[in-house]
DNA sequence: TGTACATCAGTGAACGCGCGTTCACTGATGTAC
DNA sequence: TGTACATCAGTGAACGCGCGTTCACTGATGTAC
């Protein structure tokens, strides 16, 4: 049964999200082409009709997933919402980097290459309010600012202990918050 | 055909070390228990004579590389060295966290504690040559530090831009060593 | 110390299941007149 | 505007391959005498 153009469109963004939540919740190689049709409300068949390969979904979703957000963020408070307890539990909607950021290493080019557009755009996001004198200061404030929050995210969410887990997120927030306050001058290296 | 006790023990070993790499390379899910016996020089029949099944050889590889490395490490040193091009280059051999962090979350209870244990030994270690005034301000220091480096390296891996890749390792080196020394007092929160 | 035998590490064929992908078919959409 | 037909999105069975796991067998090890 043939189905309208719009309903194909929306059809498309359905499969990316859902396709989205699972491969955050459950890695690229256990979620099946079925189980994201399944999700979306449609048999696994229609897939190719969409998408050119299992391969070429991951690519697409990870595109649609990292465009999502807001053009402005403030680097403090996005730091404090970012490492909370309620991003660490929600990793189906949380961010797609601490969910699958060394799975996405061993991905396709085009993977890897949507993944990387999207950490430079955060990147200059976050720099824009990140503390420091000069614009290279700023960078650094957000690069290492962002390393840690991925770093930390990562391991609160393996670590089976909720005592370590809760350590790791309000020790990464106080360490960051710190660094941005305390730090004045440029570190010659 | 038997093989001799001290040849048992030494092919356990020879597993678990092909079994280390493999995974740091190639991820949990693309090694087959094939591969890794092959790699150990093995037939993969074998295998269920070493262990209960792939997810049993998955948790007892993480426990055995976690139990690597000296028991004294200097923070800056370990630093300069892990947020190195060397080390970006050889996940196979690299750490553990990096090459498998957000795998790591979805695997078993048994694989997921001995990444923990791993986790709060290596804290423990890199906390006792953090600078710091009191032991909170050194294990403050030493997490936010290691969190920036895994973040850091997973993001230089996945990156495909080697001048991207190279700013991550050398911006978040310097953003540790900036926090280390510019920072004297403890940041209330 | 030497010999006979039980044990069991390793082999490779086989099993069964799941997954990515294909395909013939269906019937609603959308176009041509 | 209404009708006839071509298009094509979606369905679900089927295919083929790869992987985790099992198993009967082999022959070297290690033990008992």
């Amino acid at each position: 049964m043939k189905v309208s153009r719009e309903q194909v469109a929306a059809n498309r963004q359905t499969i990316l999200e859902a396709a989205g939540r699972l491969f955050r919740a459950q890695g690229f190689e256990r979620v099946t082409v079925a189980d994201v049709m399944k999700a979306a409300g449609l048999t696994h068949g229609g897939f190719y009709g969409y998408f050119k390969s299992k391969d070429d979904l991951i690519a697409q979703t990870l595109a649609h997933v990292l465009a999502e957000g807001p053009a402005e963020i403030d680097l403090a408070r996005y730091t404090e919402s970012y490492l909370s307890q309620r991003h660490c539990q929600n990793i189906a909607g949380g961010c797609t980097t601490a969910a699958l950021g060394s799975e996405t290493t061993r991905q396709t080019p085009e993977a890897r290459a949507a993944m990387t557009k999207g950490l430079r755009q955060h990147i200059e996001r976050l720099s824009r309010s990140a503390k420091g004198k000069t614009a290279t200061e700023k960078r650094r404030a957000a690069i290492g600012s962002w390393s840690a929050m991925v770093g930390a995210m990562i391991m609160a969410r393996f670590s089976d202990d909720p005592k370590l887990s809760e350590e790791l997120l309000a020790q990464t927030r106080a360490w960051i918050a710190g660094a941005a306050t305390s730090r004045g001058r440029t570190v010659t290296r």
